[in-house]
RNA sequence: GCGAGAGUGGCGGAACUGGUAUACGCGCUGGAUUUAGGAUCCAGUGGGAUUUCCUGUAGGGGUUCAACUCCCCUCUCUCGCACCA
C-alpha cells in the first residue's frame, strides 16, 4: 500500500473537524495550558513565515494535550489595516469582501496544514462584534484619562496618508513602506498614555524570566528610563524661567551656555522684537522642514543660533548666551539643555563652532585639566573644581549633594524621564476601528454613550482614488447629533491605529462571544495569562509592548485580575532562501530558473545571498504547491528539522525530500510488516531479552526520554525528529540482520514508540499507522509515553582510553566496576600498554562510566 | 560608537553540567535491484599521509589530566540602539 498522504490527511482533517476534537471550555479539575501564535494579517495566502510559526505552536499544543493538559489553542484574524484598502482601489471591490475572501482561502489552507485549533473561537477583529469593545474600552480609557487628545508634532506617512506612533518609524522611514521617508506634521491626535505604565513595564521586566533577553532589552532600551533632574534657568530680563532635564548635574558649575529645540515655544517669545529674531525664525523654520531622521542622523552637523538673551545660572548667578540648536530634541526631556562643553562631546563641538568659552568642573583623579589643552570633552569620573561648596567632592557623588541643594532653593528638583512616549492611534484610515467621539460647538469633545455602540464602520463607501479616507467625506457618517445638547454635531473620522486590536485579542479568545462587555471575567481568569507566545522577533517592541501595556491598562479598568498577558514568549527565526538574479531580468521566482538560466531569456542565472523570502526578492515558495505535492504532514516536519526555532531556517528543496523519505520509511515499516507486527502485543518489559532486541527496547526507552527532553525543556523539535529517525533506523536494521530473533513483541513496541513520538510532528500519517496497528483510540488522546529509568541501564559500558588526553583505545566493562577495577582494566589493554610504552605513568583519571585517561 | 548573539565537513545542523567532535538529514562515491529513468536497499564519505599515524570546531594565546565548551586578545558576520542631554 502507497504512503498517500493527500487522501490520508483529508480522512483525518474531516475527523478531527466532525468530532471538534479541539473544541476546549473551562475545566477546573484539569491544569489549563493557553498556547498562542501570534494571528496574521488576512493577506490572502499563507506563506512560509506562518507554516513554520504555526507548525511549532501545533507541536507544542498537540504534545501539552498528550500530557494532559487542557490546551487553549485559539486562531483569528488581524484583519484592519492598509492593505486591503490599496487592494480595494487597485481591484474596484471593497475591503470588507477582500478581507473576508482572504479569511476564507487563509482559513482552508490553515485547516489542510492540520493545525489543532478550536475554530469554534476564531473572530475577525474588523467584526463589530469584535471592535465595539475595544470602542468601550477606548470610553473606560478616556474615563480615567489613559486616553487624551493633543495637537503636537506627529510622524506622517504619504503613503499611508496617515499618522503613524513613534514605535512604527524606523531609521526614518515607514515600518510597511520602508522606502518612505516620515515626515514632520502638526496635527490633532488621540494618544493613549502608556507613559502612565513606563515604570510598571520596566520593573516587569526583570519578571519575564521565559521572555528572550534581547527582546527584554529592546524594551528597555525603548522604555529608556534615566535619572536626572530638572533645574530652573531663570531668562535675564523676564520672570520666566526654562526648565532644562540633565542627568549631570554635578556639572551644573560648567554650564557655558543653553540649548532649546528648535520647536520650543518660548523660542517665539524671547526673541520678540530683537534684531536676531529673524535670523532665528528663519533657522527655526530651515530645521523643522527636514525630517527627524536626517535631522538627528550621526552625519548631520550640529548647528544653532544665538537668541540674543541670557538666562542666569541658578548656583552661580552668571549670565549665559540662550541657542537655538539642531541637535535638542523637542520631545525629550523638556525640549532645552544645559550645556557644558568642558564635559559632554556634542556641547565642545558646538562650543567650539561658535566660540563659546569652556569651564572645567571636573578634573581627573591624579592630574589637572587646563581649558586651553583641551581638544575633547572630559567625560570621565573626578573630582569637582571651580564649584563652589561642592569643590572637591567626588563628582558621583555631588550629584545627589547638588540637586538638594538646588530643591532646598526652590531652583530645580530630582525626576526620572523616559524616552517613551504616549502611544499615538488617530490614523487618517478608513480601514479601522471608527474612534467613539463626537465634536459639539457648544459641549466640546464628548465621548460616544455606551448604549450608542458601536459606532459602526460604513461599509457602503467608495474609496478615494489618492488613498485618502472616505470617512471625512460622508455626512452619514460624520454628521450626528450631540448627546448632550442634542445640537448638531461632527464624529470623529479617525480610526484607531490596528496594533490597538492586536493588543487584547489573546483576551478576547477566552470567550470570543461574550456580549455582556470585552471580557467574561471568568473564563479571563480561567485562561489567562497566555503559557507560551510564539511568533516574529519583528513584533519586539510594537505589538509586544503595547499588549504588555493594555493588560494592565485592563486589569486598573477591573476587567481582569493579572498583570502580564506571556508567560513564555518565543521568537522564531525567519524562513530565509537564496535569491536568483538573472542580469536581464532581475529577481527571479525558483520557477523562472532553469538548469541555472533564465526561462525568459536563457542568461545565466546569478545567485545571490540568502535571505529573508520575500515577493520583492522573489525568492519565496508557496506553502500550497508543497503540500499538493508532498501533503501537510512532510511540509511540518521539514520547518521543523531543518533547524531550531529560535533561528533562521535556510529553505532547501532537498532537504524536504528528506522528511518525505522519512515519512515514506516510517510509513512501510509498517505496512510491510503488518501481517507480523498485528500477531503480537507490544512488548510490556515483563520476560527477558536476547542482546540484539534488549538494545531496541533500551533505544526505545532512551528515544522517549530525548524527544520529552528535547520538546518539554528547549523546544528543540530537529532533534527529536533526528532521535525518532535513528529509532526507526535501529528497528530496520534489526529487521534486516540475519538473526532469527525478531522478537516481534519488542519491534511492535519500538514501532509503536516511534508512531506516537512523531505523531505532534506529523498528526496524519501517526493516526492512520495506529489505527492499522489495530486500536480505535486515537492518538491524540494517548498519553504522553514515559520511560523506565532501568531500562536504560546496562550490563556492559564502553570506556573511553586516553593517554595523555589521547583517544587510544575502548574497552567494555560491566556497569558494576568500580574505579579501580576499571583503571586495572585500562591498563591491560595492549593498545594502551603500548602508547604507554613502559615510561613512568604520572597519573591516572578515572571518570566513572566513561573514560580513563593515563598521564605519562 | 554602544549593546546582544553567532562563527563546527561540500551544505542544513548535533555534541545538555569541560570527558569518543561532526548525531540526524542533504549532497556526493561505489554496489544491488530495474529494459531505462525514478524510487528503494547496502556500503563509504572532515582533511592529510602507501595500512593500526598526524591533523582538525574563525585566528592567536592561556587554564586543565582533558577545551567546540571556561578565560584573555584579534578577525568576520548578524541583529538591535545610536546626538536621549
Amino acid at each position: 500500500m502507497k504512503y498517500d498522504p493527500q487522501k490520508l490527511e483529508a480522512k483525518w482533517q474531516s475527523f478531527w473537524e466532525k468530532e471538534k476534537l479541539f473544541k476546549v471550555r473551562e475545566d477546573p479539575l484539569k491544569e489549563k495550558y493557553y498556547l498562542l501564535e501570534m494571528f496574521p494579517y488576512p493577506s490572502g495566502k499563507i506563506h512560509m513565515g506562518h507554516v513554520r510559526n504555526y507548525t511549532i505552536g501545533d507541536v507544542i499544543a498537540r504534545y501539552k494535550r498528550m500530557c494532559g493538559k487542557n490546551v487553549l489553542h485559539p486562531m483569528g484574524w488581524d484583519a484592519f489595516g492598509m492593505p486591503a484598502e490599496n487592494a480595494a482601489i487597485e481591484n474596484k471591490t471593497h475591503p470588507a469582501g477582500w478581507t473576508f475572501d482572504n479569511i476564507k482561502a487563509m482559513r482552508t489552507q490553515l485547516k489542510r496544514l492540520g493545525f489543532s485549533y478550536d475554530w469554534d473561537r476564531e473572530f475577525a477583529t474588523c467584526d463589530p462584534r469584535y471592535y465595539r469593545w475595544e470602542q468601550l474600552i477606548f470610553l473606560k480609557m478616556y474615563e480615567k484619562g489613559l486616553t487624551y487628545k493633543k495637537k503636537t508634532f506627529v510622524n506622517w506617512c504619504e503613503k499611508c496618508q496617515s499618522v503613524l506612533a513613534n514605535e512604527q518609524v524606523e531609521n526614518g522611514c515607514c515600518w510597511r513602506h520602508t522606502d518612505n521617508e516620515v515626515t514632520i506634521k502638526e496635527m490633532d491626535s488621540w494618544f493613549l498614555k502608556i507613559t502612565a505604565y513606563a515604570d510598571e513595564i520596566l520593573d516587569f521586566c526583570e519578571k519575564l524570566s521565559g521572555w528572550p533577553k534581547r527582546v527584554l532589552t529592546m524594551q528597555k532600551n525603548w522604555i529608556g528610563k534615566s535619572y536626572g533632574a530638572i533645574i530652573k534657568f531663570p531668562i535675564a530680563g523676564s520672570d520666566k524661567a526654562i526648565d532644562v532635564f540633565t542627568t549631570r548635574q554635578d556639572t551644573l558649575f560648567g554650564v557655558t551656555f543653553l540649548c532649546l529645540a528648535p520647536e520650543h515655544p518660548l523660542v517665539k517669545e524671547i526673541i520678540k522684537g530683537l534684531p536676531q529674531e529673524k535670523d532665528v525664525l528663519e533657522f527655526v523654520e530651515r530645521i523643522l522642514r527636514i525630517d527627524n531622521y536626517v535631522r538627528t542622523a550621526d552625519f548631520t552637523e550640529k548647528e544653532g543660533v544665538f537668541t540674543g538673551r541670557y538666562c542666569k545660572n541658578p548656583v552661580t548667578g552668571e549670565e549665559i548666551p540662550i541657542y537655538v540648536a539642531n541637535f535638542v530634541l523637542f520631545d525629550y526631556g523638556t525640549g532645552a539643555i544645559m550645556a557644558v562643553p568642558a564635559h559632554d562631546q556634542r556641547d565642545f563641538e558646538f562650543a567650539e563652532k561658535y566660540g563659546i568659552s569652556l569651564r572645567v568642573v571636573i578634573k581627573p583623579p591624579d592630574s589637572d585639566l587646563r581649558e586651553e589643552d583641551m581638544n575633547e570633552a572630559y567625560v570621565d569620573e573626578g573630582i569637582l573644581v571651580n564649584s563652589g561648596p561642592f569643590s572637591g567632592e567626588r563628582n558621583l557623588k555631588a550629584l545627589d549633594n547638588i540637586t538638594e541643594y538646588l530643591e532646598s532653593k526652590g531652583a530645580g528638583f530630582k525626576t526620572t524621564n523616559f524616552r517613551l512616549r504616549d502611544w499615538g492611534i488617530s490614523r487618517q484610515r478608513y480601514w479601522g476601528t471608527p474612534i467613539p467621539i463626537i465634536y459639539c460647538d457648544k459641549c466640546g469633545t464628548v465621548p460616544v454613550p455606551e448604549k450608542d455602540l458601536p459606532v459602526i464602520l460604513p461599509l457602503d463607501l467608495d474609496l478615494r482614488s489618492n488613498g485618502g479616507s472616505p470617512l471625512p467625506f460622508d455626512p452619514l457618517f460624520y454628521e450626528t447629533t450631540c448627546p448632550y445638547c442634542g445640537g448638531k454635531a461632527r464624529r470623529e473620522t479617525d480610526t484607531m491605529d490596528t496594533f490597538v486590536e492586536s493588543s487584547w485579542y489573546f483576551e478576547r479568545y477566552t470567550c470570543p462571544g461574550y456580549e455582556q462587555g470585552p471580557l467574561d471575567a471568568e473564563k479571563v481568569d480561567y485562561w489567562m495569562p497566555v503559557d507560551q507566545y510564539i511568533g516574529g522577533i519583528e513584533h519586539a517592541i510594537l505589538h509586544l509592548l503595547y499588549s504588555r501595556f493594555f493588560t494592565k491598562a485592563l486589569r486598573d479598568l477591573g476587567y481582569l485580575k493579572i498583570s502580564e498577558p506571556f508567560i513564555k514568549l518565543l521568537t522564531q527565526g525567519m524562513v530565509c532562501k537564496e535569491t536568483k538574479k538573472c542580469p536581464g531580468h532581475g529577481y527571479l521566482y525558483p520557477y523562472e530558473v532553469k538548469d541555472g538560466r533564465c526561462v525568459l531569456c536563457n542568461k545565466e542565472v546569478i545567485t545571490g545571498a540568502t535571505v529573508k523570502m520575500s515577493k520583492s526578492k522573489k525568492n519565496v515558495v508557496d506553502p500550497q504547491i508543497l503540500i499538493d505535492r508532498y501533503g501537510a504532514d512532510t511540509v511540518r516536519m521539514f520547518c521543523l528539522f531543518a533547524s531550531p526555532p529560535e533561528k533562521d531556517l535556510e529553505w532547501s528543496d532537498k532537504g524536504v525530500d528528506g522528511s518525505y523519505r522519512f515519512l515514506n520509511r516510517v510509513w512501510r515499516l509498517v505496512t510491510d510488516q503488518i501481517d507480523e507486527l498485528s500477531k503480537v502485543t507490544a512488548y510490556d518489559g515483563k520476560g527477558v531479552l536476547k542482546d540484539e532486541s534488549k538494545a531496541l527496547y533500551r533505544k526505545t526507552h532512551l528515544t522517549i526520554k530525548k524527544v520529552t527532553a528535547d520538546i518539554e525543556n528547549r523546544f528543540h523539535f530537529n532533534t527529536a525528529i533526528s532521535a525518532v529517525m535513528e529509532l526507526v533506523n535501529e528497528i530496520n536494521q534489526l529487521l534486516n540482520s540475519k538473526g532469527d530473533d525478531k522478537a516481534w513483541p519488542v519491534v511492535r513496541k519500538a514501532v509503536e514508540t516511534a508512531v506516537i513520538l512523531l505523531s505532534p510532528v506529523a498528526p496524519h500519517i501517526s493516526e492512520e499507522l495506529w489505527q492499522m496497528l489495530g486500536y480505535e483510540e486515537k492518538v491524540i488522546d494517548l498519553a504522553w509515553p514515559s520511560y523506565n529509568e532501568e531500562v536504560l541501564e546496562i550490563e556492559n559500558r564502553l570506556i573511553v582510553l586516553q593517554v595523555n588526553g589521547k583517544v587510544r583505545s575502548r574497552i567494555e566493562v560491566p556497569a558494576s566496576y568500580g574505579k579501580q577495577e576499571i583503571e586495572e582494566k585500562a591498563l591491560e589493554d595492549e593498545r594502551i600498554q603500548k602508547f604507554i610504552n613502559k615510561k613512568p605513568i604520572k597519573r591516572i583519571i578515572v571518570v566513572q562510566n566513561k573514560l580513563v585517561n593515563i598521564v605519562v
